[in-house]
DNA sequence: TTTCTTTCTTGACGAAAATCAATGAAATTG
DNA sequence: CAATTTCATTGATTTTCGTCAAGAAAGAAA
């Protein structure tokens, strides 16, 4: 397992993005949010630093309060692209949670991030019982978003895919580098290249 | 909202494939068994019927006990088929509830099916408390399991994503007609063609 | 700054898939 | 059953993308 850095107490930080995300399936109340945060383990990660590797089993898992991570597949020794988390999402490593099963994948940190760390599932937390239903809107929510982005995906080309990343997702192009970007897109640089030639001359 | 036909009461279907289900995440007693049963709607469909339009909002949930329904997304006047739900899978239409936003997708039975229909959030029902946890950790499986199904898609070539399914999901290629199975996979049904020319050849 | 490395762009060529068109096979219907 | 429709295959051609190779641009480090 990676060495994890100093936590961090940033409070306001945190307030921002996970009580705003919790707020979308439930209401907050102040003193739940306090408790919330003095339970929460923030922790800095540098640009590079690995959170997983192919063929650990993880019991972590991740909250994005501020950067960026890469999940990537190695085949055939190359990097295959297939996610960034950015601020305000959860990284759920459910096979290594509930099935002790060996990951197939890489997670790596793009940028400088600040995340929150822990195990999906703390029953003697305080607030568990509560926000059970909160988990489950939660997993509802990102399997419908998974389900939603899969369709799209076969459903559209190269280019509209590129596209559509410009309208959801206009800050992974100032932020990501293109060849991870095109990797994502399912394209090698070169293509993503001349897409991007091919739509600005229009 | 499509007519549906009159309930069915063939217990031994609906446990071998719900309870099966639930079992995968939570112990089910015989009384909860029972209960479960008596408050499930089941309903038959014929081939071609539609569970749901583009644009309608649905307020169904689903679980597949027998048969197959297919998912499809309408571009430029063409089908493009996204998903084949089979025996023992559950369509959660979480825009249609949780947002009440309109599908932008449509639902037909590709054979005669049962399905239990419900809403996805019964609070009076006498076994809510107990199946929230249920209902998360089913969502969470679904949630991984899109997830990689979206990941496979991105990595591979269509000759490589034929081959997986044909390890992953054989029934498929039996009960589908191939231009569905073509659709899926992101090609055009020549292709699929030759794709099975070329595989057969080795 | 200069150098070095990384990333992006461009061109030439080959491979794979889409398209168009025709034919054959299989299923459905009267 | 034949007639019709639907679906699968095959061939010829075009389009798109991948690959290889060479530079250009942009960052990072000395």
């Amino acid at each position: 397992m990676k060495p994890l850095s100093s936590p961090i107490l940033d409070e306001k930080l945190k307030e921002h993005v996970l009580i705003q995300y919790l707020s979308r399936f439930t209401t907050v109340s102040e003193e739940d949010a306090h408790i919330l945060l003095e339970n929460l383990d923030v922790r800095s990660f540098k640009k590079g630093d690995i959170l997983l590797r192919e063929g650990q089993i993880s019991p972590w898992c991740y909250f994005v309060l501020k950067g960026c991570v890469r999940q990537y597949y190695l085949v055939d020794g190359e990097e295959k692209t297939t996610n960034f988390f950015t601020e305000g999402t959860p990284i759920n490593l459910y096979e290594g949670f509930y099935k002790n099963a060996p990951a197939k994948y890489y997670l790596v940190c793009l940028e400088d991030s600040y995340l929150s760390v822990g195990p999906p599932e703390d029953t003697s937390h305080p607030l568990a019982t509560k926000f059970e239903p909160v988990c489950r809107l939660s997993s509802q929510e990102e399997s419908s978003k998974y389900q939603e982005m899969l369709a799209m995906y076969m459903i559209h080309s190269p280019e509209e895919r590129y596209l559509n990343l410009l309208k959801t997702r206009p800050d992974l192009i100032e932020r990501v580098p293109q060849y991870y970007l095109a990797s994502y897109l399912g394209v090698t640089p070169e293509t993503l290249s001349r897409i991007r030639k091919r739509i600005m001359s229009k």
